[in-house]
DNA sequence: TAGATTGTTAATCGATTAACAATC
DNA sequence: TAGATTGTTAATCGATTAACAATC
């Protein structure tokens, strides 16, 4: 095992690092575990309308999978399955949802409360999968003592004090990009072993610290790439969409897509380079 | 090609569905269109400082990818760089803009204005990249009017007429999960041909509609799977770890991890099924 | 020319998928 | 038994990576 610095790779990559190496411990790819809060997703809602059983294909339909792949990302976790039958819903809730580690408090702090801290504090998927916010901070006098989601924010200067007597090994990172690494330090310094960054920087992280990544601007920016490419293609396959469509309605909209967004996007509205300046700026999100 | 409703994959997995496909036209894989923003940003910042060339290993330890990699990526771009040197920053920052797409100016609608939706909205990664807000979307009375990063926030009756005249083709969805299939339909209808989605539901869309998906909990899962193999391995990896930690500081570190973090995670602190019921709520997220 | 670094090759690895034997 | 559906195999595909010839 390499030891030594490592960096996060991006969450929409599987790109399996040092840091994300443990996966494959007993065995399970890093596609499937990526893929098992969708199934968790759609089995908790089958479990919620009291549906006793669900097949590979009803189940991969819900979650948006090919079923083979449904089946075979189960295969890894065991046979938890009865042929010609089905899986059992709730039975396979639990087992998902001990895989993941979710039948035990994992206690996370938020540093960074702008209006995108302000959204994750308040986010309802966290508690309802054992994630509990331990505390909120912030280094802004200005916002600290204010409270989000019923609770406090509370000054960075505290943050060790809490990682350490509530045991947190989670913490959650929505500061401004310029902050990110220093309070990724001071995280993975008081004992935090996992971040999830929405700072829009690479973090670097001792080996055995994990990191996984959100970045907006970049989800967009693999949208615009495609959307691109749907402009420059648009005669062929806007018309053979058309063509074949089932219905008025669909016919109709695609129509309408075509003429409002088609061809128009294929020359550029501006011809030289893109603005720069504000590269990655968080900063909007944070108070003042 | 095929016709129908199809299904968008998280964009956690480069799971290349039909929504996908167009990625390939030019031969470029998914896979590098995944990396491209994170070298265009880790690019940006060099230009900032005017650093005029940089090498593929410079570049790929800013990006915190593997200079091969990278390499291997720039090549399906074309040949931008000089051998012996490496490759002109200013030159490459245009050229990766240009395949991105975001040479061009992209209006966007923001559709549900809770904490996220102004945390996106506000967020400065977009414009900077060529993402014009078009306007602000949200079906409560009594947000809409309010306004948000400067914009005012308008009911949704007007997302028909806004998409047309502003000819918008990228659609964000931050709204609660019972309303966003609802709204993806009322976009893609509109014209919408590209979807961010952020509430935690898998949306159903005709075929030539791209959808990426980002899930809040999903990373954290995640994070909470590995992080609970590192409290089972801990002896072991935790050990290792310490025994050749390069400095004292490391040392203490890892030791007070593993005292706060460690084992004691290895016992579930529930003993059954996870609570249930709020199941992926993003509606805290959202005004009441 | 010597040193540096790209662009490409080829080996390897991991993920996806169809197909089907096993079995409820 | 007949029908249904899982779990697994094996083929295929795509992504990663080290290595190095090309070339500045």
């Amino acid at each position: 095992m390499a030891i030594g610095r490592s960096t996060q790779s991006t969450s929409q990559t599987p790109d399996a690092g040092a840091a994300r190496r443990p996966s494959r411990a007993r065995g399970i790819p890093e596609a499937t575990v990526a893929r098992l809060p969708l199934y968790l997703r759609a089995l908790t809602a089958l479990s919620e309308r009291s549906v006793p059983t669900v097949s590979s294909e009803e189940l991969a339909a819900a979650a948006g999978v090919n079923s083979a792949k449904l089946r075979k990302d189960f295969s890894y976790l065991g046979s938890y399955g009865t042929r010609g039958v089905g899986y059992d819903v709730e039975y396979l809730v639990y087992q998902i949802s001990r895989e993941l580690g979710l039948t035990q408090d994992w206690p996370v702090v938020i540093v960074g409360i702008g209006n995108l801290g302000h959204a994750l504090a308040n986010y309802g998927g966290f508690a309802s999968r054992g994630f509990r916010v331990a505390a909120l901070l912030d280094a802004d006098p200005a916002v600290v003592g204010s409270s989000a989601a019923g609770l406090p924010v509370r000054h960075m200067d505290e943050l060790e004090a809490i990682v350490e007597s509530q045991q947190v090994s989670i913490g959650v990172i929505t500061t401004p990009p310029g902050a990110a690494q220093q309070v990724c330090d001071r995280l993975v310094e008081a004992g935090v072993t996992s971040i999830l960054n929405f700072a829009p920087t690479v973090l670097t992280v001792p080996d055995g610290v994990d990191v996984r990544k959100v970045d907006l601007s970049i989800e967009l920016q693999i949208l615009a790439f495609h959307e691109q490419r749907k402009a420059g293609e648009e005669p062929d396959r806007g018309d053979s969409v058309l063509d074949r469509a089932p219905g008025p309605v669909r016919a109709a909209a695609a129509k309408l897509r075509r003429a409002a967004g088609g061809t128009a996007k294929a020359e550029p509205a501006k011809g030289g380079k893109p603005a720069k300046g504000t590269e990655g700026d968080l900063s909007a999100v944070m108070p003042a």
